[in-house]
DNA sequence: TGCGTAATAT
DNA sequence: GATATTACGC
């Protein structure tokens, strides 16, 4: 039994049609959906199976495995041309005649041919809170894309819209007539993305034209502009990654010794972190605190050079372009993290993007940062347990060096920063020698300029400070 | 004509 | 926010 769930969302994979399927597609052209149908919740239906359609009767040239078919006023990727669409509007408005009472809350749906299989008794049900409705109800879909190509003979398809519905197409932006004019958004499925990576690497970063990589990729649904849209943005995203490196091997350049001391130490810094709190020590993210982590190298493309992870850098880069990889809050363990996480990282130069749940402890490429974010720590928070507390002074004198180029991080890296490093004091502490080193380095190198991204403090921290440290007079340059 | 890019629309 | 569309220059 299909069911309109929360999200109704109901799957489709079925190679063959048997009667009784066919039965029911008849019988669903005498019914009317209101309920708009969204794609929202098709991007994890990768493997919509267009072989249903095409066996009753419907020709559909998408790749089964590539598309999704989406319905409503998101839009979504079919095989329908711009008449077929129409036509299929007009074919829906005129075989609806019943109403369907479904839940305002469906906003959503997918077929599933698989749960096709169940007509005969056996119930698929998801969840219960899953409204139950007939396969008709579900299926007028697919009548609906036979009654598309019974309309249209037309070979060639591309990803149009398509409602099912009046109140789809209302809350569209100019009704089924005009609206039909507008092609719906293409959904970049992993596996589409990929065959786009692919082809564009097999061209050439800097070669690759939309044309090619349509020819390349193979999918006739897509059009020379879907690709040099998604192109752009490739090629977008990727400069900024390749920027990144630049970043972070001018840094590697001006704090050589900080950077060679941590590449010692490896994962000294923050290995307690790695085991005390929710980090699997699998994850890339578990060699953090390095002004370089282990990335993850991508299954086709080229490692350019390894990134910064940027939490809390003020030059963080906050484009909707991390979005593309950034895994739904209050995510999954990084072990579970899903494959979209190398979505872009598959060509682009194998980086870390900073799109990491902000609650994780920032992997901050400053190794003598690395725990005092939060202005209000001291170093004797970050010593290991067993230190004298004349060490611990000892530490709180010399430490304002370091600690006062953070007075400008992030305030919520900050924050998170210190609730970690409050909550469990002794992960963070580095092995005294390096801390001794990382000092002495900012000690003898006062003036060495900040990383970038890096502000200077604030005059009033400035002052503050040294009025803690009992300097009142301080000669002001006025040149 | 096709392409790349930026701005804008949906 | 992601993608499509458009405009513009090359």
């Amino acid at each position: 039994m299909l069911t309109w769930a929360g999200m109704t969302h109901v799957k489709v994979e079925e190679e063959d049609v048997d009667e009784k399927k066919v039965e029911i597609l008849d019988s669903l052209i005498s019914m009317n959906l209101t309920q708009c149908i969204d794609s929202s919740s098709m991007k994890e239906e990768e493997d919509f199976n267009f072989q249903f359609l095409e066996q009753s009767g419907t020709k559909l040239e998408c790749d089964n495995s590539l598309e999704g078919f989406h319905f409503g006023n998101g839009g979504g990727v079919g095989g329908f041309n711009e008449d077929t669409r129409e036509q299929l509007d007009a074919d829906m408005d005129a075989a609806c005649t019943t109403v369907l009472d479904l839940p305002a809350t469906s906003s959503s749906m997918c077929l599933d041919f698989e749960s096709l299989d169940s007509v005969d008794g056996q119930d698929t049900n998801g969840p219960d809170e899953s409204i139950e409705i007939g396969e008709e109800e579900a299926l007028l879909l697919a009548a609906a894309a036979t009654a598309a190509d019974e309309s249209s003979d037309r070979e060639s398809i591309g990803p149009v819209e398509q409602t099912s519905s009046s109140q789809c197409r209302n809350k569209g932006s100019k009704g089924a007539a005009s609206s039909g004019r507008r092609k719906t958004k293409v959904d970049w499925t992993q596996e589409l993305h990929r065959r786009f990576v692919q082809a564009v690497e097999q061209l050439g970063v800097e070669k690759a034209i939309p044309s090619r990589i349509l020819e390349l990729m193979g999918v006739q649904c897509l059009t020379r502009h879907n690709i040099a849209s998604h192109l752009q943005k490739y090629r977008s995203h990727r400069r900024h990654m390749i920027a990144r490196d630049v970043e972070a091997a001018s840094w590697r350049h001006r704090r050589p010794l900080t950077w060679a001391r941590s590449q010692q130490e490896g994962n000294a810094w923050l290995a307690p972190i790695q085991t005390s709190s929710s980090f699997p020590a699998a994850h890339p993210y578990a060699s953090a605190g390095l002004p370089t982590i282990q990335p993850r190298l991508p299954a086709h493309g080229h490692h350019i050079g390894a990134h910064l992870v940027v939490w809390g850098h003020p030059t963080v880069d906050h484009s909707p372009s991390h979005m593309w990889q950034q895994p739904p809050v209050n995510t999954l363990p990084f072990s579970q993290e899903p494959d979209s996480s190398t979505y872009w990282q598959q060509t682009a130069p194998a980086c870390i993007d900073s799109w990491t749940h902000p609650s994780m402890f920032p992997a901050f490429p400053y190794p003598f940062f690395g725990a005092p974010y939060a202005p209000s720590l001291c170093a004797s928070q970050l010593v290991a347990p067993g230190i004298t507390s004349n060490e611990r002074l000892l530490m709180d004198e010399s430490l304002p060096v370091a600690l006062y180029q953070t007075t400008a991080i992030d305030s919520d890296i900050s924050a998170a920063a210190g609730a970690a490093a409050c909550s469990k004091p002794s992960d963070f502490l580095p092995p005294q020698e390096i801390l001794d080193a990382v000092i002495s380095e900012a000690l003898a190198n006062p003036c060495t300029p900040l990383p970038l991204g890096l502000k200077p403090p604030s005059v009033a921290a400035v002052m503050a400070e040294l009025f803690r440290q009992g300097i009142n007079i301080v000669a002001t340059s006025t040149s």
